[in-house]
DNA sequence: AACTATTGATAAGG
DNA sequence: TCCTTATCAATAGTT
């Protein structure tokens, strides 16, 4: 049907796919439509095309079309998946319950039922526990004593450089204050730590 | 396209209906293959007769264009036992992880994250548990020490009971033996603990 | 189930 | 992309 018949093979011709799928597509679904009323059958298609887009008909809706399906063909389907979810999450509640039970027992609580040999088994874990965790405290607090350290280092720099600048800062000043008898910019009366942030005005900037 | 345009609604006549639902459905059947080859698309088709027999066409397996088809539409095809399945594996899954992270936590393990508030927190609980565990632990002893007591009091009483019954077994015996002077079943040389045996077989049957 | 007249689908072209 | 139309395929009714 069409302008000369066709061989049924792919067509490579992106375009013309696309035109033939079009058409095709409408075809095949019009059919499952009349067919279904004519018929009174129970129809469902499912279509991608090569680019992915999805179309689709059905009589009634699929997954009631699927639950037939999955009727008539004996499981299968979806029973595989079923049983896949099934199993993990048995797989799961296991290790959640041990997990559980181990986490009441090192909280001390459902231990009635306990063997003393157990008792000493969950102990010596919380122990271990503690201890572990008293060292990373305590490398924390060490960690927190080396910080402590270098920023007082740092401090004691910082001071050092301020002194030197200070120092500096005066003997020029008095050698500039040398030069120029007259300048009265800062009277050598005023305090050292005014002419300081005068001199130096972004000095609270620096760490 | 026959020999007469035909409306599209339910052909009454069953056999009829019959034979032209095996025409039609083998037509689309191979019209849903040609487009499939054509056009490289990915193509189901299931088809139920009015008396239930089901067709099927699938250019891969159904189950991977179900897979498909729920990828593009998002819609329910895996009812409502699944959703319900993955969700308890997601719900588990999270709960698994909480609990995990909980353990390695109370393991000292995984702590290089943590601040020192929750080292402190972990510590406490730490030291809570092992508080519970210990004292636990001296229930339990308690527990020995009182069945020990119990026990050794029911010795007594047994030991008691039992030195009694020697007695009044050796006063009946030597009455018996005043009134029978010719019986010599257990002559009076034997020593007591075999004719007590002798006469209560099942005294170490007793608690 | 096979046949065939007729309609329907569609390939190619605009 | 949509419309047209020549051509072939599907199929309704018949045998």
């Amino acid at each position: 049907m069409g302008r000369g018949k066709i061989e049924i093979k792919r067509i490579e011709n992106c375009s013309n796919r696309s035109v033939t799928f079009n058409k095709r597509r409408n075809g095949i679904i019009k059919k499952a439509r009349e067919i279904s009323v004519l018929c009174a059958a129970d129809v469902s298609v499912v279509i991608f095309s090569s680019s992915g887009k999805m179309s689709e008909y059905s009589s009634s809706t699929l997954p009631q079309v699927l639950e037939k399906y999955h009727q008539h063909s004996g499981k299968k389907l979806w029973d595989a998946k079923h049983e896949n979810l099934s199993a993990e999450i048995d797989r799961i509640k296991k290790e959640n319950d041990s997990m559980q039970i181990e986490l009441r027992h090192l909280r001390g609580e459902d231990v009635k039922s306990l063997e003393a040999i157990e008792l000493i088994t969950i102990e010596k874990a919380l122990e271990n526990g503690l201890t572990n965790v008293q060292e990373k405290k305590l490398e924390y607090l060490e960690m927190l004593k080396k910080k402590e350290k270098l920023l007082e280092e740092e401090n004691k720099q910082l001071t050092f450089k301020l002194h030197q600048q200070m120092t500096m800062d005066r003997n020029m000043r008095e050698l500039e204050l040398g030069f120029h008898q007259n300048d009265r910019e800062f009277p050598s009366q005023m305090p050292m730590v005014f002419r300081m942030q005068l001199i130096q005005p972004h000095l609270q900037d620096n760490k």
